[in-house]
DNA sequence: ATAAAAATAAGAATCATTCTTGATTTATGC
DNA sequence: GCATAAATCAAGAATGATTCTTATTTTTAT
């Protein structure tokens, strides 16, 4: 019989597993959390979120929830300078911008047909594992 | 009169003053070191080589010198996921490539008459002031 | 030369993240 | 279905880069 077999329902008929990563109760309501308001909120903003969901859990569950979904290729990392890692469920290719007269963070997509690879001067043999294109600066008029 | 007033010889006749930041002892060997070997060394990388010439400087100078020289243009930071922060003197717009099976990183330039922002879809009104690009993977055979 | 401003040294404090340990939960072999 | 092994989790301690604080030294302006 394949059932639900964690102690609370999944009314969603969220999959058991993606990308070989076992969807625990944890995982799913962090990365539905991720999915449900895309702004790339740090580690200590989901786990606020998901508290709701889930009272007991802990920040360090949080941590090992987010590095076993990266790890599994379900969400990404990014980083603004040296502030905390934000989170990301967009696997398109893309940059982000930081707007730092809102702090909002926006996605940044390429125009048609341009891929970044082809703009670059790039050694020989470079196989490119990871993208990572961070912008700073401001919107007029919003 | 104008003359070196620091204690320690300027052999190099560095200039007293750079973008408005004035070169003192600390300053002019925290950017000299970067210039020396463009490494793209973190703040610990550079206390080490500095405290050569200035036995007795501390790591908060160290600080507090990349600080001085990011905030007068001087360099740029550089960052890699959570690690340390980088530092690159090296001020064209370019990316950074982080070999990882030697550790190492590269400067990456755009190709001839490509700018960053004629490739991405910006929303309107979009000023930038700051990018950051950087690519992690391999280089075959070297 | 003197007073005010800037820069520095030293070490404490902070904060995001990782690690450790023991307890739960889930999967697997019988 | 039950026992055991494997995986996951919670809680808090530990780590490590960076920043802050304070007193001292150096530089600039008067």
């Amino acid at each position: 019989m394949v059932s639900n077999t964690q102690d609370t329902p999944n009314p969603d008929d969220f999959p058991q597993e993606i990308n070989g990563l076992r969807m625990t109760r944890q995982r799913r309501e962090v990365y539905k959390s991720l999915m449900a308001n895309r702004v790339h909120p740090t580690a200590q903003d989901v786990f606020l979120e998901v508290k709701d969901k889930l009272p007991q859990i802990s920040l360090a569950t949080v941590y090992n929830c987010l590095e076993a979904l990266t790890q599994h290729g379900i969400i990404r990392q990014v980083h603004f300078d040296r502030e905390s890692c934000r989170y990301c469920p967009n696997l398109h290719e893309h940059g982000h911008f930081h707007d730092q007269s809102t702090g909002k963070i926006h996605d940044v997509t390429f125009k048609p047909g341009i891929r970044l690879e082809d703009v670059l001067e790039l050694p020989p043999g470079t196989t490119i594992s990871n993208i990572e294109l961070t912008l700073r600066g401001i919107i007029a008029n919003h």
